[in-house]
This record gives C-alpha cells, structure tokens and sequence, in this order.
DNA sequence: TGCATTACCTGACTTTAGTCAGGCAACGAT
DNA sequence: ATCGTTGCCTGACTAAAGTCAGGTAATGCA
C-alpha cells in the first residue's frame, strides 16, 4: 500500500462528509425529517416491499413502521398487503407522494449542478471522470465473495443469467443440457464449492468449483453481472475459487472455455492458466486451460 | 455540462455516504456520541479556541458548551481562559483525550485499511489517486470569491502573505515601499474593488482592482495561497475581478508582473492578456499586460 | 387442528441533536 | 465609574432518531 493511500482516504471521506452531508441535511430534508425524505427516495415510482425498505435502509423494525405511518397520514403513500402473502406489504407513493419525490429530485440535481457550477468545463469533466472512479472502486471494495449454497436462490438467479448470456453470446446459442455438469451436489463441500458475490445484498457475480479426480478441480459457472464488469470481481473470485481448491487439497485446476468469451481467456492468462490440449470433449469448449496451485 | 455529470454526482454522493456515513456513526462514534467524537477531533493535539471550535463545526453556542462539559467531566478535555483576555477560552486535551483522539485515529485508520483491502495494489493507487482529484475540485468548487473590505484582517493577511512571498522569489527581494501603491481607498468601490477567496472561512487567495485613468483600471495583489494552488482559483479571481471592471466602467485592465511569476504570466496570457510595452515604472516590473473588456 | 414462524405494528421508552432566551464575567472605550 | 460589547455558560425546551418488549394477523407445516 502507498504511504499516502491511508491519509488521502481519510481526508477525502472527511471533506466529503462535510460538504456533501451539508447538503443532505438543508437542502433534501428542509420541511421533513431526513429518514421520511430517505424513504420517499427508496420507495421510489414503483413501490417497494416494507421488508425490503428494511434491509436496504438498515432501520428497525418498530422505528420503519411509525415513518410509514407518518407519510401515510400526510397522504403522501400507502401500504398494502401483497396478494399472495398478505403478511408482506408493499409501500407504494401516492400522486402527491410522487410529486414529493419529484420535487426530492429537483432539488438533488440542484445540489449536484450548483456543485458544480464554479468549476471550468475541464473540470467538471475532471471531477465527473474522478467521481466515477471512486464510485466504481468502492463498489468493487464493498463487493462480497461468500461460500454459498448452490440451491439457494441468488445461486440459482445467478446461474441463470450464466445460461441465459452464453445463450446470447455463443453462435451456436447454449443449452446447459449438452453441457458438462456442475450440479449443486459436485459443487458443495466436501468435493467442490459455490461462491457468490454481493454488492449491498445483490448477487452480482458467481464461480463454481468441483472436483474431476484426486487432486484435480474443474472451475465452472464463473459470472459477473454487466453491471459489475471491469471493478477486477472476476479476478477476485478466481483466486477466491484458487483457495477453496487448496483447502479442499487439490493442486491443480482446470477450465474450459469458449472461443466467443474473449475477457475470460484474458483473465486465466493473467492469473496464470496455461492452455493445456483438451482434457473432455465439452460441445461449447475451444480452449482448455490450467493452473498448478 | 456534460449529459451525465449531474446523475454522476448525484450517485456518486449517495453511495458514497451510504458507505462512509456507516463508518461515521458505526466506528467513529461506537461508545460515545459522534458530535463528541468529532469534537476530540477538532480539538486536537495542540488544543482550540472555544470561538474557533463552534465556528468549524459550526454548532450553536449552548450546545458546544454542553459537550465540552461532558467530555470535561469524562476527563478527557479542560477549558482554561487566555492569558490576555480571559473572556476567550482554549481546550485542551488532557492525557486521557490524548489516548481517545489515538483510539480515534486508530479506528480511522483501520477503517480506511479495510476499505482498501479488497483491491488489488493497482485498483487501490487508482482509487487513491481518483480521490484526490475529486477532493482538490471539491475544495476548488467550495472556495467562494466576494468583495471584502480591503481593510478587513483578512484582507490584510493576504496581502502581508503576498508580500512574503514575493520578497521571497524576486532575486532583488520585494519591499512594498518601492512599489505601485494600492491601498485600502483605491481598491474599494467606487474607484476599485478588492476581492478575498475562502475556503471554509479560511482565506485562500485575493485580487484587487483600482483605478488608473477614467476607463482604465488596474489589476494588483493577484495571490492564491500554496495550499489552494492547482485548482483553477487564479482565473477565477482574475475573472471575477474583470467582472468588477466592467461594472465599475472600466474598458480596458492592465497589470504589471515581475518575471519570477511565470504561473501568473501563463494565466493572463490565456485568459486574454497581451504583452503591452511599459506603462509604468514599478521597480519589480518585468512584463506589462493589458486587456481590453 | 394446533403450533411455530413470519411480517409487521404499537406503546413506552432513551439518547442525541439542536434551539432559544437570558445571564454573567471580562474587556474596551469614554 | 459606567456602559456597551464580546465570549461563554445555564436552563428549559423540542424534534429527531433509535431501541425494546410485547402483540396480532397471516401463513406454513406436522
């Protein structure tokens, strides 16, 4: 690590929090309380479950149901029960509540544009190109990589946009039928592994791991969401996917890939694969690859 | 203003303190209230003024009082008047701050450490460096130029700083005396204009205009301090101060540099100045600008 | 059918943050 | 000496934020 890195973080947060928190507290909640004006922002035009405002809001329980009962009285939402399951509610604005929210945003793309407002057109392009930056990093920072079981639901939403790109991506299209397996059993412990990456909750990206014979593993289902590409996740998992290997004893890997997947050959390259002549006759591999760990 | 600018900065502020207002409250203020906390902080090592405290933090006057009685009580702080007017009061940290402004610092530290320790060494010096940048155009953004009373001490800081530093680069060393006036009645309205920068209620810079013949005006005392420096506030004063001109009907400004400043002549040269022969005999005068509205 | 669980709500708190009016001592100028 | 000002403090508030212990209806499962 650089020796400036720590101390540019800090006195970056903390001139941040200063100038920007300014702004949360004046201008977005002047008339209201600032958790109400939050929540008008989280619910958002199509409604969102009370549970969920929950959890993205980190909020009590107790404390999250007395705010919706304030917008509700002020008649700016409304909770009702979901059809299927009447013990979840779904908090959805009202006209008026979509009007607070338009007026929430005005004054959020006030604040951004009297930010910059002093600054050249060099400048604002600098400050724009930084923020992103910084935004993109620190979403990549604050990506999770779990074991995970590969039943469970995010697994199964991840495996699926999996299919569903190569079926894009792939001249021939896909069908996971022809393909080799990597079914929830061959990619749990104590033969392979399933992790899942997670941004704030969302699964954003997934690799699989399982065992071919003694000492050989077979990496598959590797996946980042689009939204997530280019923040190094797939390289993340990968050595993620390196560890459990060892730890589950075996000393070397193994993938296959297709020729359409060009980032992928990239990323094994760069982290050390080799290609190797085919090792199984997968209808969808070009390229096979390995790594000693 | 670029298409994306304003959804940039508008989601960048939210993610960002989403994820560092959680460190805020989570870390910093883990056992103790958060305006304490920062008050430590603030207090720092070589201790503060009481004024100086509630104008940083900009807190009401009976409620930085009362957390400074808590934190004396806790033993971590003491407020004792100044020797020369004993109705200012300075705080100081005792040992026991000292320890808690090193845990603070510690917990800081570690924080910043964890938010990096996801990223490979070549994310990390890009987030770094991004960070910087955003602080820097941040600071420039925040930095307010208006007319200040010449006279002011502010004022008469800047200038005094200006003259330190020129003294210190002309290779004939600088003294006032020999020099072009420009005091306090010809920089004020309705024959001139004296502008201050701030920064946070710290001067950061100045600019003066006066008079020179009807139509004719001067530009002088152009300073930004080196801490400000790099942020595009030179032509900023230097705009601001033209902006001046015209209003006080002025349609052409001149200046006189010396040629040691070769950041000033690159300034006025790309704002528009033009190299003029001399059109006074300041001692310190190398180049002659002028400009016409 | 009964029982545990889930999802949310209510009431009764505490803590933190912030405001406002007034008060007092120290100081500066006359 | 006195009078206005400055700098800080105290008391008496209010609002916002957050916590906790139940409570109730809907649902799922044995």
């Amino acid at each position: 690590m650089q020796d400036e890195a720590i101390p540019t973080v800090r006195s970056f947060s903390r001139s941040f929090t200063q100038r920007i928190g300014v702004f949360t507290d004046r201008f977005l909640g002047r008339d209201r309380p600032l958790a109400e004006a939050r929540l008008i922002f989280e619910v958002g035009r199509e409604g969102c479950d009370v549970r969920e405002l929950r959890s993205r809001l980190d909020l009590d329980s107790g404390y999250l149901s007395r705010l919706l009962r304030s917008l509700e009285r002020q008649g700016l939402l409304e909770v009702v029960p979901q059809e299927n399951d009447r013990r979840i509610r779904r908090a959805c604005l009202t006209a008026a509540g979509g009007v607070e929210l338009d007026e929430l945003n005005r004054r959020g793309d006030e604040f951004a544009r009297s930010l910059l407002a002093p600054l050249s057109a060099a400048e604002q392009e600098r400050i724009v190109r930084a923020m992103r930056d910084v935004e993109q990093l620190l979403n990549a920072a604050a990506t999770t990589i779990d074991l995970e079981n590969p039943a469970s639901a995010d697994a199964r939403w991840c495996i699926e946009q999996y299919f569903r790109e190569l079926d894009e991506r792939f001249e021939q299209g896909f069908d996971s039928a022809q393909s080799i397996s990597a079914d929830s059993q061959e990619t749990m412990p104590p033969h392979g592994a399933f992790l899942l990456a997670r941004l704030d909750d969302r699964a954003v990206g997934c690799g699989a791991l399982k065992t071919l014979q003694p000492g050989i593993g077979s990496i598959k289902r590797m996946w980042v969401s689009r939204s997530a590409r280019g923040l190094g996740l797939g390289r993340r998992i990968l050595s993620a996917l390196e560890l459990q290997a060892r730890e589950l004893g075996l000393e070397v890997v193994r993938l296959e890939t297709n020729r359409s997947l060009e980032e992928a050959q990239a990323l094994y390259r760069r982290q050390g694969y080799r290609e190797v002549s085919a090792f199984n006759d997968d209808p969808y591999a070009d390229y096979w690859f390995e790594k000693r760990l």
